[in-house]
RNA sequence: GGGUCUGUAGCUCAGUUGGUUAGAGCAUCGCUCUGAUAAGGCGGGGGUCGGAAGUUCAAGUCUUCCCAGGCCCA
């Protein structure tokens, strides 16, 4: 009736054909289609680049993706999974030059941007498969077929709409910031890409003179403020000179010259016996003037070629004075911007200097160094000049040293006001900062640490990119600098008068927009042309939850239904990433959050605790460990851990194994000894219980395990809803543990013996519904093992039955199975049986040998009670003959107290002390009193039994031990009888160990003949001959009888045989 | 340099509002059980809880500083 199942099972083997019947089914479109669409629970997936191959960090925040939908999906609601593909931006592009062989931004601009965009296009879906494989195969259930694309045209309008509406509420503007700039491939850098190339470089490191103009005050003083440089090539971009306002500054005399330079630096530069004429703050130098070096750039402020202060400025390099040129640093630009001094860039698109300095017109910024110098040296500018080594960013692709530049960007305000549809009015900024705090986050501390401080501290979004592959920013500007910003195709197409299908750069910069009204083509009209960037790719991810649906152009109602998303997740380094700009674009188009749950995980390193690292190869190929252990195996690994709560996750092969080893065998297991049993005994008729079918058991074993269920369930219920996954993965392995080592283990006699009775048809009654419960309850996280266990015990006996358990009702919790006292009871007889192997084991005495008693001694009436009516169960587990459960212990413990800090700590105060000491001085009379229920009265307070804990000292020499809980005795005594049945039960199980060997069925029949045997054991043997052939099935057992069939050797206490076992017939 | 997380047995990690002798799994060694189990059970060895100071009757837990590592930012 049940399939048999194989106990060698191949994990693998078993995924693979469950795939295939997921796939016959449609299982995964099934179990979404069946669920209502007016429940639903909104899941947003962050899209990857198609451009790599998954790793194992997509696999931990796949798995974290599937687990939580599946689980909500089990819950009755419809659960939509897309997936996403990030498909514009530099990791496409730069694969694409390489394929091209196109090296700078005029290699691609020559080779036609349509060419190249045609070409990124056809190639960033090259590994789409692979990754669908991947995905699929680790169980993850979601949609490959309806997968958004961020380079679809659909998507692409949803974010120009995006970005309309932040341009309506004027957040878009444009301005400079400095970036590090590679002159080879003509375009800026992100900070990553920034820093995979630092590299050792000599540079000049330069000290210029810079002569001071007279002025009313300094008429008559010919003064040279001494300036430091490492990048001469900045000098004829120099506007100002910074000093530092309250640091001191003297002026030196030398060989016929007077130098400032900061006192401190004084002695780098000059002799003990220069004169030192003059002392002062830098306040004093700030306003003053001086001779520039160069006469290149315009003049365009006041205040240009003037001494400025400023903070940033330190004596610890240099002389104290800092060349500043606007264009070319972080700290120039700001303070160019502070005092208006303009920006002035004499370099192109490549790095070359322009005809704005023809002395070195053509030649590279860096290269020109040397040439630059060389000029100063002859125009006796150069105070001294030496060359040292530093690390400097280099480009990681030409391996160039890169230029901080101040480049033309377009940015997201985030101190903008905007009012909500309530009327509310805050910052861009405050609303992020708000929505923030209606996320929860998993790991909590996100959200005020890393996140939040993150938000605290965000400075306007950079959205612009000056590459070719992306959505295009949607703004064009008039020659009167009147901008227009488009954010839907229909408007693209009544501005230019022509059919848009494709939004991309290529296609869309070759038309012209000609309008009078803003609105409408009029070839009379004013030309407006695109600004030339390309939009941030994460301004698209950061679209997605509107974008994914092609919002508002379609699907309306479906997004105000899905959105805040209820649940994402992705790894810790999204925090700056797809965190923040899902967080940046919701709260500036809706003011509010755009999910509500985040499951954050953290990085997964090597077993070596190092990155994982390809040319290290310290971590197994993905794929391949998934065909070794299987998919499932590897979900349950890395959910049970830490790395579902953003810390990171040593992965290891050894740690994968483990949970095959203690979770999915031992339930395999299960599953297996049940139709094992079950269609043994349906073949004999045997079985009364039918597949389905709740039966009502007296037997508290069945009652039990009922019960421990929905304590399971319950617990899940919790965890999951708070979205902590790290917590369920224990639950379930605990109750792997009390089903396979305890149920089963107890149960196992009842399904072995003969009789058809009812407790025979209650455990097979209750096994199966636990089973199948659990492998509900286990679908989310082990949807492979559950799937198979779900077919081979309901599917393959049911036509009617739901085709996949991934449709099953998530179970829950059943007050009426659930008996509370009936775990803690269970729980004291396995604590009882626990300290009886102990007591056992310190005695050297096996299992196999029989003993007269254990005397068990509660601590309560009630849970002796408890204990009473589970006698059973300890006799057998510990074979005693006898179980005694008693009240009194105090003829074999002594007592000693200890102070119960906790009661007593709060009470007491500063006498807790010596009220310690007097706890630990009474005597064992004393204790029993307090015990007894009369108060002893101390100095200090006046002791009750709460006050103490119970410290049972035993006697060496007694076989006794004791918990809080328990004291438990055993009776070590081994009489003649006692030493035949163990002698007995040593010839079942060699007998046993032939059956085995001989590969006999659990049904065959033996015969057994004992050769050479002891007295000790021809006497065991006439004394139980009864017994041993109920246990072996054995049809005759002849003490020296023929020496035919399987043998051994049995030599135990001294007593030998041979035994012989036989198949009848 | 700033932010943040982490530091507990050989390894991987639990450890509640501060309160008994700091626990588990793996590994290892010894013993043991088995008519489901490449399993199970019992025991041994293994800890200055990263360091220091403080608060407290009492600190793995709270505070401060320091050290080491990771991630993010500069």
């Amino acid at each position: 009736m049940f399939r048999s199942l194989n106990s060698d099972v191949s994990f693998p083997n078993l995924e693979e054909r469950i795939l295939a019947l997921w796939e016959k089914d449609d299982a995964f479109r099934e179990s979404v289609r069946r669920r209502p669409a007016t429940q639903s629970f909104a899941f947003f997936d962050g899209p990857p680049f198609a451009t790599g191959l998954p790793h194992y960090g997509h696999l931990l925040a796949g798995t974290i993706k599937d687990i939580v939908p599946r689980y909500w999906t089990m819950k009755g609601y419809r659960v939509e999974r897309r997936f996403g593909w990030d498909c514009h931006g530099l990791p496409i592009e730069n694969l694409i030059q390489d394929e091209l062989k196109l090296h700078t931004v005029k290699d691609i601009r020559d080779h036609g941007v349509g060419a190249f965009n045609e070409a990124c296009r056809a190639g960033v879906l090259r590994y789409t498969k692979e990754w669908r494989r991947t995905v699929s195969r680790m169980g993850r259930w979601v949609d490959f077929d309806n997968e958004y694309k961020t380079m679809d045209l659909a998507f692409m309008e949803s974010v120009w709409w995006v970005f309309q509406q932040c341009f309506e509420k004027g957040l878009i503007y444009q301005g400079y910031r400095i970036q590090p700039y590679s002159p080879a491939l003509a375009t800026s850098l992100s900070n990553f890409e920034v820093n995979q190339g630092y590299k050792m470089r000599q540079d000049p490191s330069v000290v210029i003179a810079f002569p001071l103009e007279c002025d009313a005050k300094n008429s008559d003083r010919d003064e040279t403020l001494l300036v430091w440089t490492t990048t001469p090539w900045t000098l004829p971009s120099n506007l100002a000179i910074a000093v530092k306002e309250d640091l001191e500054y003297a002026l030196v005399a030398h060989e016929g010259h007077k130098y400032w330079v900061a006192e401190s630096r004084r002695l780098q530069y000059f002799g003990e016996n220069d004169e030192v004429i003059d002392r002062v703050l830098g306040k004093a130098l700030v306003g003053r003037r001086y001779k520039p070096l160069f006469q290149f750039a315009p003049l365009m402020s006041e205040k240009q070629y003037a001494i400025f202060a400023a903070d940033f400025v330190s004596d610890s390099d240099g002389t104290g004075a800092v060349h500043i040129a606007p264009s070319f640093g972080e700290e120039d630009f700001q303070l160019g911007k502070a005092e208006g001094l303009g920006l002035w860039d004499p370099l192109d698109a490549e790095g070359k200097f322009t005809h704005l300095v023809p002395d070195w017109q053509g030649i590279g910024a860096k290269d020109a160094d040397k040439a630059i110098l060389q000029k100063l040296k002859s125009d006796g500018r150069i105070f001294r000049h030496e060359t040292f080594e530093h690390s400097y960013p280099h480009c990681w692709r030409t391996d160039v040293p890169l230029l901080y530049r101040a480049q033309k960007n377009w940015f997201l305000a985030l101190d903008k006001e905007i009012t909500n549809a309530d009327r509310v009015t805050k910052t861009l900024k405050q609303w992020m900062i708000d929505s923030n705090q209606q996320i929860r986050w998993v790991p909590e501390h996100i959200r005020d640490g890393r996140f939040g401080k993150w938000l605290d501290g965000a400075r306007d979004w950079n959205l612009s990119r000056n590459r070719f592959w992306g959505t295009c920013i949607p703004v064009w500007i008039a020659e009167d600098g009147d901008m227009l910003c488009v954010g839907a195709r229909a408007e693209l197409e009544a501005l230019t008068g022509q059919k848009v299908d494709d939004l991309h750069m290529h296609v869309v910069d070759v038309l012209t927009i000609k309008t009078s009204d803003k609105k409408t083509f009029d070839p009379n009209g004013k030309a407006y042309t695109r600004t030339p960037e390309v939009l941030d790719c994460w301004f698209e991810s950061g679209s997605m939850p509107y974008a994914q649906g092609h919002y508002p152009f379609e699907n309306r109602e479906a997004l105000e239904e899905h959105f805040p998303a209820d649940f994402i997740a992705e790894g810790l380094d999204q925090t700056r990433g797809w965190f923040y700009t899902l967080t940046v674009l919701s709260a500036a188009l809706f003011q509010k959050p755009a999910m509500k749950n985040v499951i954050v995980n953290g990085i997964i390193l090597a077993e070596d605790g190092q990155k994982m690292s390809k040319r290290l190869r310290n971590y197994p190929d993905p794929n391949e460990l998934i065909d070794r252990t299987g998919a499932d195996a590897i979900r349950l690994f890395m959910i049970d851990s830490a790395a579902v709560k953003g810390e990171e996750l040593k992965f290891s092969e050894v740690g994968v194994k483990n949970i095959t080893r203690a979770v999915l065998l031992p339930l395999w297991n299960a599953v297996s000894l049940f139709t094992t049993y079950a269609n043994a005994d349906a073949s004999k008729g045997q079985l009364t219980w039918k597949p389905g079918q709740n039966r009502v058991s007296g037997n508290e074993l069945d009652r039990w395990i009922l019960s421990d269920l929905q304590a399971l369930l319950a617990r899940v219920k919790v965890e999951m809803e708070a979205y902590r996954l790290y917590n369920v993965v224990p639950a379930l392995v605990e109750f792997v543990d009390d089903l396979t080592n305890w149920y089963i283990r107890r149960s196992r006699r009842r399904f072995w013996k003969s009789e058809n009775d009812g407790d025979k048809n209650d455990a097979y009654a209750t096994l199966y519904r636990v089973l199948v419960e659990f492998s509900k309850a286990l679908a989310p996280f082990l949807p492979f093992l559950a799937e198979e266990i779900y077919q081979v015990l309901v599917r393959e006996n049911d036509p009617q039955a739901l085709v996949s358990v991934h449709h099953t009702d998530y179970p829950v919790f059943d007050a009426s199975l659930f008996d509370e006292a009936l775990n803690a009871k269970m729980a004291l007889a396995r604590e009882a049986v626990v300290l009886g192997r102990g007591l056992r084991a310190e005695r050297n005495i096996k299992n196999r040998q029989p003993l007269r008693r254990l005397r068990v001694v509660a601590r309560s009436e009630a849970a002796a009670a408890g204990l009473r009516s589970l006698e059973d169960l300890i006799r057998d587990e510990l074979n005693v003959k006898d179980v005694d459960i008693a009240l009194d212990e105090s003829s074999f413990v002594q007592y000693q107290a200890k102070p119960n800090f906790k009661a007593l700590g709060a009470r007491l105060g500063k006498n807790m002390k010596a009220v310690a000491a007097k706890c630990a001085s009474l005597s064992h009379e004393e204790i029993k009193g307090i015990l007894e229920g009369t108060p002893l009265a101390l100095e200090e307070a006046t002791l009750t039994a709460e006050d103490l804990l119970i410290i049972r000292e035993v006697s060496p020499d007694l076989a006794v031990t004791a918990t809080p809980n328990l004291t438990v005795a055993l009776d070590v005594a081994i009489d003649e009888a006692l030493r035949l049945e163990m002698l007995a039960r040593e010839v079942v199980s060699r007998i046993q160990g032939l059956r085995k060997e001989s590969d006999l069925t659990v049904t065959d029949r033996v015969d057994v003949s004992l050769t050479g045997v002891s007295e000790g054991l021809r006497g065991a043997v006439e004394a139980h001959r009864g017994y041993i052939s109920a246990e072996v099935l054995a049809a005759s057992i002849l003490v020296e009888g023929p020496e035919n069939g399987a043998s051994d050797t049995l030599e135990v206490d001294g007593e030998t045989a041979r035994i012989f076992v036989r198949k009848v017939g």
